[in-house]
DNA sequence: CGAATGACCGTTC
DNA sequence: GGAACGGCCATTC
């Protein structure tokens, strides 16, 4: 398989590491993880969700998949992310991944 | 192996 | 800002 468990782990790492009222796009979290695309984040999520705040991952339209958008924004509404009218404020809730702990392997 | 599916992104109208 | 099209990649049947 293409997707090693490193890939994988690497993901995680990035989505875990996101603060709380803060969160990440797709395409940042594959940029980041060195994945050659978002759609490896997707499916990432969809099978090994469980332990991660998937909450806090969401599209670069600042809104998250159809069957999660309502409790996403709730959630991340507690956490204090700033909703605009059920779109999230990018602008200032998305987090800088390659400014974090959690570097990426060429970096 | 080929076709279909999917928690996506970027460009263009 | 929103709709339509294409592309890219991994998984499953």
């Amino acid at each position: 398989m293409a997707t090693t468990e490193a890939e994988v782990e690497r993901v995680r790492e990035l989505v875990a590491s996101i603060p709380r009222g803060a969160v990440v796009t797709y395409g940042d979290i594959a940029a980041a993880a060195g994945l050659s695309t978002p759609r490896t984040v997707g499916w990432i999520m969809r099978t090994d969700s469980a332990d991660l705040p998937w909450h806090r991952v969401i599209g670069a339209s600042g809104r998250p998949a159809a069957h999660l958008a309502s409790k996403q924004l709730a959630r991340l509404a507690e956490e204090g992310v700033r909703i605009h009218d059920g779109r999230v404020d990018l602008r200032s809730a998305r987090h800088d991944l390659m400014h974090s702990d959690a570097v990426p392997p060429d970096r």
